[in-house]
DNA sequence: GCCGCCATTGTGGTTATCCGCAACCCGGCC
DNA sequence: GGCCGGGTTGCGGATAACCACAATGGCGGC
């Protein structure tokens, strides 16, 4: 797992050197690729960052390579460079959940902004996720009759309340309950609320 | 205050009135305007739904309604209709958060489901905002005190501790407790956690 | 048949929460 | 000075939560 940074696909050498000289004067990790069958021979689930592509290049296009890059559930942000004829395209890749794109020429430091912002955004969406997995996990650990108890415990109802309603004891209610703070890895109904309220 | 619905702006009579029909006959309330400056003198913020906008009209285009919109605050989501030579105006309207833009000629059908699916987002955000203004209202009644000893019971920590850490007694950070659970209108800590961490 | 997991329940005791009643101090306001 | 809101505290009791120890019954797998 490399640090995150730009990942940068374009088939003319000159911009590629220009832009991974670009990103790393402003301190952001840069790699290149100069094919989108090249960058998808190497792409990884874990690349973290953010992916600067070019519009039009021989063979497949930066349109092509984002829509492999959906069908593969790739989750890293694109920011599409498009000269003015590729406005369509680009278009149509923004409206499919690409990140951005910036028509050429840019200007240097909007890019990078943009780009920082991306590696942001990134970042964030892949713990939001990481936290969600962690509590699915978890969830999926509870029993059904847990889960019963859970739901009425965030319904913040008593134990006895909840105990009528599943006609069982009220101690059954407190073991169940024990268990699903022990299997959720939190010490009260509390946390609870607030882990599973976080990630819905 | 009218039921959600379509707000058409279009300097062109016959299209305003196929939009209408159109829309009337999926059954989504339609109204039209034939000029921006006409749709903005009218333009109240508890306009529910979503705004169809032609983009290339006499005196103020789409996009500058979109602005003068935005500048007055405007929730209301935007569909643009854009010719071709118009993208690159509605594109930079979407990088401003416009709801969508079709292409001239459009689909029938699809244009009216992008706009269900605006005003059904447009609902739901208002919704959303209805909530937290209430749950931030509510907030602002609080004491500051009070605040303090909320912030420790989202943390799930004990009477005691709190009472340790502010250095009072248990009594009053009770006290406390009761004057936050009725200003805040709820009934447990568990209610709490889930009113306030839905509106974060 | 034995083991493990799940669900269930009881006893008894500790700890927390929740509240009514009562009271004191302080600062701002009429 | 009197009133009021905010913060503070004590007492005592009702209620709920938490927990260790202990035990039963069902069900699927080895």
């Amino acid at each position: 797992m490399m640090a995150a940074g730009a990942y940068i696909v374009d088939d003319d050498e000159a911009i590629r050197d220009a832009l991974i000289w670009l990103f790393k004067s402003r301190k952001v990790a840069a790699r290149a690729w100069p094919s989108a069958e090249a960058f998808l021979a190497d792409w990884r689930d874990d690349m973290r960052g953010c992916l600067v592509l070019d519009v039009r290049m021989e063979d497949m296009s930066g349109p092509e390579l984002f829509d492999q890059l959906c069908e593969r559930k790739s989750q890293l942000p694109v920011i599409f460079l498009s000269g003015h004829g590729d406005i369509p395209l680009a278009v149509a890749a923004v409206k499919k959940g690409a990140f951005d794109f910036v028509e050429k020429p840019f200007n240097d430091n909007e890019l990078v902004d943009r780009v920082i912002e991306a590696i942001g955004f990134d970042a964030s969406r892949r713990a939001e996720r990481a936290n969600q997995a962690t509590v699915a996990s978890r969830l999926s650990q509870l029993t059904p009759r847990e889960r019963e108890v859970m739901e009425r415990i965030l319904e913040g109802k008593y134990n006895k309340v909840i105990a009528d309603e599943l006609n069982i004891a009220m101690r059954t209610v407190e073991v169940h309950r024990a268990h699903i703070f022990g299997k959720m890895g939190v010490r009260s109904a509390v946390e609870l609320a607030q882990r599973l309220s976080g990630s819905r």
